[in-house]
DNA sequence: ATGCCCATGTAACATGGA
């Protein structure tokens, strides 16, 4: 099973963009973010063409996230009120649509789109840090539930330095800071693990790049897009890639789609060689 | 140093992103 996750920048400037992808990348599974079109809107019809349907949760202008699935998904999960039904600050943060999960499979997938922060003196920061403790609860009630599941998306943090393009000048600033890392960490909680980073150590490796300061000429990026693998699904990961061709195209979002290969078969180990030729860079 | 670019909404900029 190919799980991704991609930061569109809108759905309606990316449809093409969108369904070219799919159709070479075949992902089973994705998590789109920042659709920025209401559910009445969404493009549905070049979807449904190209063999996804899609389980949205959508806003004018602004956030926005989606899932697309070959199969129809089981279980949907709408705003982390979806697990948290008595918890006032989830039922609050819900009004900025950026939470939704179902499962597949067995697996379940919850795709986030982490709020931004804008600066670290800003009220989005305080927001983005209220979001990451909400999200710790969320997840403790997921656990609790004993699913195999992925957590992808963009999550605007770099958690290590070797995850941005000049951590002297950036480390500690807006998407690298430790009050932001430190909360993610609590998420991941030493059982959630980067599915990337199961198969590459290295630095140099981005999946945004701004549109501002010819940011992809320069190769100036952060690895800000993610996809965490609970145990069970770690032990099945195959390999796991950034599509950073994506970011070269005509017009493109300013996010690379990433995505991860789960193996089938429950009993496989992770070194198995993997089933199919793709890939990118 | 600051903004650079891009999308949306609404109608020449304002807001948000990251």
């Amino acid at each position: 099973m190919r799980i991704a996750s991609w930061n569109l920048n809108s759905i309606r400037s990316r449809e093409a963009h969108l369904l070219r992808w799919l159709g070479e990348a075949k992902p089973d599974l994705v998590g789109l973010q920042e659709t920025k079109v209401e559910d009445s809107l969404f493009p549905r019809a070049g979807l449904e063409a190209a063999g996804y349907q899609a389980a949205i949760s959508g806003q004018k202008s602004y956030n926005g996230v989606a899932l697309l699935s070959r199969q129809p998904l089981e279980d949907l999960r709408i705003g982390f009120e979806a697990l948290l039904p008595g918890d006032s600050e989830a039922q609050q943060l819900g009004e900025q649509k950026r939470v939704i999960s179902g499962s597949l499979e067995g697996v379940r997938i919850i795709n986030l789109y982490v709020p931004n922060g804008s600066d670290l003196k800003s009220d989005k920061y305080s927001y983005k840090l209220a979001w990451l403790a909400c999200l710790k609860r969320y997840l403790a009630v997921q656990r609790q539930q004993g699913e195999a599941f992925c957590l992808v998306g963009d999550f605007n943090i770099a958690l290590e330095d070797r995850d941005l393009h000049n951590p002297a000048r950036l480390t500690g600033g807006i998407m690298a800071s430790e009050p932001e890392r430190q909360a993610l960490r609590a998420c991941l909680d030493d059982d959630l693990h980067d599915a990337f980073r199961l198969f590459e150590p290295d630095t140099g490796h981005w999946s945004w790049w701004d549109y501002r300061s010819g940011a992809w000429d320069r190769d100036r990026g952060w690895r800000i897009d993610h996809l965490y693998l609970s145990e069970e699904l770690q032990a099945r990961a195959l390999r796991s890639v950034i599509h950073k061709q994506e970011r070269g195209q005509e017009k493109p979002s300013d996010h690379a789609p990433v995505s991860v290969d789960i193996s089938d078969e429950v009993d496989d180990e992770a070194d198995e060689e993997a089933d199919d030729g793709f890939m990118d860079q």
